[in-house]
DNA sequence: ATTATCTATAGATCTATAGATAATGC
DNA sequence: ATTATCTATAGATCTATAGATAATGC
């Protein structure tokens, strides 16, 4: 079995980098499922075939070693809809629309989990779980994504010059409920829908989410004028 | 301090009741702040100033206890907006709007969290938690919650008659996550905001949310039929 | 005479650490 | 000579049960 194109002997930093890998990934997939607490070192390590002691070598504890799954592909996302958004910016003279921006930082995402693989998806249904965890989790968000949300909603703005800042916050806290929804995959459309809907279909919700949210917008901020020129007039 | 009017001597069955009050109150807090698994029967019983092994008396294990929690409001919660959809639609001979039926279904619920103390807003964020939970937390959410439901998506239908039930069926995807967006009251909108929104203003939220969904179901709804109409002519 | 609550404890599991072994690195 | 991995185990914690005690019920 000692062909020469794979050879057995691995370097260190190889050998480190995919056992890392193994851990990581099980443990993703493994929180992702069951979340922080219901997830033990030793489920981890049974599932990436390494001893739980193994996993102390590699972090502190078990919630470093949560951090690090979050963060292995939080930034890769982060930076993905960052770039999105100013290659949306950058083909045009004329101020962005809301779809537009909606669509350069949503589609851009739905396409990382729809063909970046089966971790990916894992991440995703993971994050979910983060983001409705109020001690410690709407914090893991804040340190990871802070700058490229405030960058879209900055974007917003420039859409939306006649609405009041309060309006575009309260449309994004809607547009991230849409978003995180998807990202679980729990199931439920499944069964309400009666297979008419799967909840792993993203390319369905992709060509539906961005339009559905921008009309969003536009309904609260058409509302927010009527009601201004009501008190005006 | 024996006065007459507070007889320290109680009924077995107000005691029974009272006891369980405690325990499922106690249990509610914490489960929602960290999930099924992240909560131990002995932070129950202390928070609820009951030894550990009562809990066995009541419950047949953690998980009884758990859905006995989910049990206490989702009956209520669910028949409340069922009774409200039924009062939109017998004040009316017009067919349904969609933000009327959305009005409906959503605001009163928000109302509930609103109105109904700290328990119910311990229980929102619970059902937070529950929802983006994969493996068990859409099975509570079917068994209690479909019924009410169904009853919605199908007054959107009579609503949108010209729209697919599967736009309508995302359509209500999008309304489940921006719901529980808001029920987990997370405090990221209040970072992201620096102050400006909060999330646990669910006085704001209503004022927006129905609306906002309303749109965006008339936006993936138009785009259909523009699809449909470009296909046929 | 039944029901509610507490005491005591078994048995399992979980995290974490110390120290041994087996690889790669120079 | 350093780094990766495993063995063994301590100490804490967790769920669950058996059985005692203290209330209410007739």
């Amino acid at each position: 079995m000692t062909t020469k194109g794979k050879p057995l002997r691995r370097t260190k930093a190889e050998q480190r980098e995919g056992t890392l890998a193994q851990i990581l990934d099980a443990a993703e997939y493994l929180f992702g499922q069951r979340g922080l607490y219901g997830v033990t070192l030793k489920d981890v390590a049974s599932l990436a075939n390494v001893h739980t002691s193994l996993l102390h070598y590699y972090f502190a504890d078990k919630k470093a070693m949560f951090d690090a799954v979050f963060a292995r592909r939080a930034g890769v996302t982060a930076e993905r809809r960052s770039v999105a958004l100013d290659e949306y910016m950058a083909g045009r003279t004329d101020p962005p629309t809301v779809e537009g921006v909606l669509r350069a930082y949503l589609d851009t995402d739905l396409d990382l989990y729809m063909t970046g693989g089966e971790g990916w998806r894992n991440y995703a249904a993971l994050g979910a779980q983060v983001a409705m965890a109020p001690e410690w989790g709407a914090k893991l968000f804040d340190t990871h994504f802070d700058p490229v949300v405030l960058k879209m909603i900055g974007l917003l703005k420039q859409a939306l010059p006649d609405c009041p800042e309060e309006d575009i916050f309260w449309g994004y806290h809607f547009v991230t409920g849409v978003l995180v929804q998807t990202l679980a995959r729990t199931g439920r459309i499944d069964v309400l829908s009666d297979g008419l809907c799967r909840s792993d279909d993203f390319s369905a919700i992709k060509a539906r989410m961005a339009r559905f949210l921008a009309f969003g917008f536009e309904g609260i901020c058409q509302d927010r004028a009527a009601e201004r020129n009501r008190l005006t007039n």
